[in-house]
RNA sequence: GCCCGGAUGGCGGAAUUGGUAGACGCGCUGGACUCAAAAUCCAGUAUCCCUUAAAGAUGUGCGGGUUCGAUUCCCGCUCUGGGCACCA
């Protein structure tokens, strides 16, 4: 029998669909593990062969966790919401959901190719209405809770109400927006109107105004994750700034919580790094200055992190788009502060950050320094971002660069604060040197006048200790069709929850899918878009809304009563090992954490971290091939030969070449207008040129897994991707070396089958079979554990050319179980060949003997101040003091020693002997 | 600019975390089997010196340091990948 692996696997997953194999129930007996992969959003170009790496590893391990006797929990389903689709739809005005399903079903086919031990009874799409019932519930449930900041949770908004009604709006502790204080009393006299719109201020999903990054090109306003330096991250289209009202989710109110609970997670330092920096927390200082703008005096407050540097204020800088800006403007520089924000509003976000010019407008109006008495101008200026702080600074261009660089551009005085600092040509913005200058502070030390400062300022009441986030609320609208729908009417003009029993709230068919001639997203197309008669809400939830509780959904996927049981989240808690690319590290990842803290607090959820460990896997890039074109002709040029010409490059679809040459007549035919192109060879051939760029469809670049599961198979394609090195590194596809590994497996399967004969044989295994057997045992364990499987592969390969010719029983079906988690098919076949009725799946993992590894003798290097002279064979399991005194007293010692005497020797247990000599 | 990584043969990558650098695989060279090819198997394969071998020397991006001993630890660079970027 041949190793006929088109066959072996194609019989083995009917076998696993049919028997549902990988199911799995919640079983308190045994010990539960969830392993999870980022599950994907299914794009019209199908897997390619970068997808499959994160699973495959995530695979091994949870079929490496089964053999070790834990109840796995490994389901899979879709992103299915998102903004390809949509457009897609908006072109061809084919219904997102088709192309959905559609993409879904190749995903499907192609996925179930590999083998993976998904348990696909708990599939489910994010566009599935019994699915994103329970994201438009969880929206339900930030709607009507806010957040305590005494308590540090959130709470039911009746609650806060009732607090209200007891001692007004200075009785809570609240992360909230800004709204004028009142009592207890004036609560009670409040219109309804007037009630809801205070409560909106303190809701955990609220709708609120704010500067967003609108893409006009998508017609939706994006969250700061989905904005990649001032392009839309789908379709790079241009962003900009624009304040709108929006719905938005107080992520901020958790900043704290999600930077604390970082510390106890297993990710990586990096990743964890990458939250934190956009967590952004600083701590410093909020100060009230005097503004005095026509006669009128206004109060401005700031945050600075530099309190230390109050005296080296020279002048004030709003933001465009902070509300102060309008207010302090005085009449005489109205026209010139209008054209100016004006000018601003009109750049993207790309023209605002690229360009880096130094631009502002003075308001007309003047500041008093809080400290030193002295007035200083106010000014608007771009490079004051409304979003963060308080949108006001107070400028110290002695020890800021930006304010420094601002002071040059428009005169501005720059008073230094620290001795000795040289200003004339550039801001000394280092935290350290003695101040002066500075009134009180003079003399002391930078670090020891931040605090000083501080105490000062909120003993005279101008300002308070502030701890500051860059993290932002997450803005939660978007105008498009292609989304969870909000459960939000608008009764009387007040956004009303729909009831529980209302949901899900489905998409409304539409004619169109884009937004309507008066620019309304598409949902306002809809006929009838309104729930008891008051009209519903026209944007929808973004894509990371439905991403953000999946791992809860598929402990308990068919439940309609919750998202998920007490007591299926009890068993099953957490997910205790996530695959999944780095590029989630600010979106989905902060999302979900959010998302899982929230339902935390409510009791929804029994743990407060959703993702225990988290596992990066590098992304797979390809390798693109291209040729010149000889500009303004049809004619292309060989790679070595294109510096003579003027070329522009042209990607070729990576089938049409081989070893970087092109096949010129399939390069013809690709498409009409290559009909009549014209070749310059070299050596009779024309030569590519190649470059290592992401894969994708546009590039042409994309290898599909299909492929090498047709002419390698599955078995070959999972061992090869993990043997191509760590999971986390990036690297390029090749399959340069795949037929090493497809080798290792036609070699195993001749342990068994030379061709029709049977070679398995009951024999006792020699000791030297033992030891191979029980070294890859201990290696698997370890490497799986750390996820080295590049390594576990190599020591299969070791193990098999120890083991040659070796077809005993005994050895060969541990070997089996060893292999399944890697190769399932072949180990499936060849375990019911060795007699079992039951999958390999239900094998336990071979238990490790140390004491068959162990070496009968140790090789110890014998080496003089470093030089390795010669081998010592010693017995094993001599302690040091005896391996010593074996040196001490060996012949050949003595012949390197030549008479000098010994001034210690070093041994280090099964490792070497290092002999000093006296000089 | 700031914050993380990384750099090892012709290539992908190992190295029990301070202990024989280059495991394993690819590629290449030679050989066996074969009429031949494929497949399979065996041997060799860091560099230099050398006809070859032995022996030796050099060698983990560069320059220093600690140590009996450094790919591993410390200091200073270079290149490179990634993240953040007017965050006050």
């Amino acid at each position: 029998m041949d190793y006929n692996f088109l066959e072996i696997e194609k019989k083995w997953q009917e076998y696993w669909a049919a028997n549902k194999t990988y199911k799995v129930e919640a079983d308190s007996a045994k010990p539960k593990y969830y392993v999870l992969d980022m599950f994907p959003y299914p794009s019209g170009a199908g897997l390619h062969v970068g997808h499959p790496l994160g699973y495959i590893a995530s695979d091994i391990f949870a079929r490496y966790k089964r053999l070790k006797g834990f109840n796995v929990l490994h389901p899979m389903g879709y992103d299915a919401f998102g903004l390809p689709a949509e457009q897609y739809a908006i072109q061809t005005g084919q219904h997102p959901e088709k192309t959905t399903k559609d993409n879904v079903a190749r995903y499907r086919q192609q996925l179930d190719r590999i083998g993976f031990s998904f348990d696909w009874d708990r599939e489910f799409r994010t566009s599935d209405p019994d699915y994103y019932k329970w994201t438009q519930w969880a929206f339900l449930k930030m709607f009507s809770c806010w957040y305590d900041k005494s308590m540090d949770k959130a709470r039911p908004i009746e609650e806060l109400v009732a607090a209200f009604e007891k001692g007004g709006s200075s009785s809570v502790n609240a992360a909230c927006g800004e709204h004028e204080p009142f009592s207890a009393e004036q609560w009670k006299g409040f219109s309804d109107k007037h009630k809801a719109d205070i409560l909106m201020q303190y809701r955990i999903a609220y709708q609120g105004e704010s500067t967003v990054n609108w893409c006009p090109h998508l017609g939706t306003v994006l969250a700061n994750d989905e904005v990649k330096d001032g392009f839309s991250e789908r379709g790079g289209y241009p962003v900009f700034q624009k304040k709108m009202t929006q719905w938005q989710l107080r992520v901020s109110a958790y900043a704290e919580r999600l930077l604390k609970g970082l510390d106890s997670l297993d990710w990586t330092d990096s990743l964890k790094e990458m939250q934190r920096n956009w967590i952004g927390r600083s701590e410093g200082a909020e100060m009230v200055f005097e503004v005095e703008c026509d006669g009128k005096k206004h109060e401005v407050t700031i945050f600075t992190t530099r309190a230390d540097t109050v005296f080296g204020v020279t002048f004030m800088v709003l933001s465009p788009e902070s509300e102060w800006t309008a207010k302090l403007t005085s009449a005489s520089q109205k026209a010139e502060v209008e054209a100016y924000l004006e000018s601003v509003k009109k750049k993207t976000e790309r023209e605002r950050i690229a360009g880096k010019a130094v631009t502002g407008v003075f308001s007309g109006s003047w500041a008093r320094n809080p400290l030193s008495g002295e007035k200083v101008p106010v000014w608007i200026s771009e490079y004051v971002l409304a979003g963060y702080g308080t949108g006001a600074i107070m400028a110290v261009p002695a020890h800021d660069s930006r304010d420094y660089a601002f002071a040059r551009k428009f005169d501005l005085p720059v008073i230094p604060l620290i001795e000795g600092a040289d200003v004339s040509k550039e801001s000394f913005d280092a935290k350290e040197g003695i101040m002066c200058n500075s009134g009180f502070l003079n003399g002391m030390s930078v670090k020891e006048a931040i605090p000083a400062a501080i105490d000062y300022v909120e003993a005279h009441g101008i300002g308070r200790r502030k701890v500051n986030y860059r993290l932002r609320d997450a803005i939660f609208s978007r105008q498009r069709y292609w989304g969870e729908p909000f459960p939000i009417c608008f009764k009387g003009g007040i956004a009303t929850p729909l009831p529980i029993e209302a949901l899900p709230l489905t998409l409304p068919e539409i004619d169109q899918y884009k937004p309507t001639d008066d620019g309304q997203p598409p949902l306002a197309r809809a006929k009838k878009w309104e729930f008891d008669g008051a009209p519903l809400e026209t944007s929808t939830m973004p894509g990371f809304a439905g991403s953000s509780a999946y791992y809860l959904r598929y402990m308990d996927p068919h439940n309609d009563k919750a998202l998920v049981s007490k007591e299926a989240n009890e068993y099953w808690r957490s997910v205790d090992l996530y695959v999944g690319g780095t590029e989630h590290a600010t979106g989905h990842l902060i999302y979900s954490r959010f998302w899982n803290k929230f339902l935390y607090d409510l009791g929804y959820a029994c743990e407060d971290e959703p993702f225990r460990k988290l596992i990066n896997q590098g992304m797979i890039q390809g390798r693109t091939s291209y040729a010149y074109r000889i500009t303004g002709t049809n004619t292309y040029v060989s790679a070595g030969l294109k510096d003579k010409y003027e070329t522009s490059d042209v990607r070729v679809p990576v089938s049409m070449v081989r070893n970087d040459r092109l096949d010129t007549e399939a390069f013809r035919k690709w498409i009409p207008e290559n009909a009549n192109a014209e070749f310059i060879l070299e050596d009779g051939e024309f030569v590519c040129g190649w470059a290592i760029e992401k894969m994708s469809k546009t590039f042409f670049n994309v290898v599909n897994p299909d492929d090498v599961c047709d002419n390698y198979g599955a078995d070959t394609l999972r061992l090869y991707e993990m043997f191509l090195g760590p999971i986390e590194q990036a690297k390029p596809w090749s399959t340069d070396g795949i037929d090493g590994v497809n080798r290792f497996l036609k070699k195993f399967w001749r342990m068994f089958w030379d061709r029709d004969k049977w070679l398995v044989t009951d024999e006792e295994p020699t000791k030297a079979e033992l030891k191979a057997l029980h070294k890859l045992i201990g290696k698997e364990q370890e490497d799986i554990e750390n996820f080295s499987y590049n390594t576990t592969v190599s020591a299969f390969m070791i193990a098999l050319n120890e083991l040659q010719g070796c077809s005993k029983k005994a050895i060969l079906e541990p070997l089996v179980v060893l292999l399944s988690p890697f190769a399932p098919h072949i180990a499936e076949e060849l375990w019911h060949q060795l007699g079992h009725e039951s999958s390999v799946v239900y094998a336990s993992f071979p238990e490790y003997k140390k004491e068959y590894v162990v070496d009968d003798s140790v090789k110890y290097p014998v080496s003089f101040n470093g030089k390795t002279r010669f081998i010592l064979d010693v017995p094993a399991g001599l302690s040091v003091p005896e391996v010593e005194k074996l040196v001490r007293s060996d012949a050949q010692t003595e012949k390197y020693l030549t008479g000098a005497e010994i001034l210690k020797v070093i041994v280090v247990p099964g490792r070497i002997v290092n002999i000093v000599l006296k000089k």
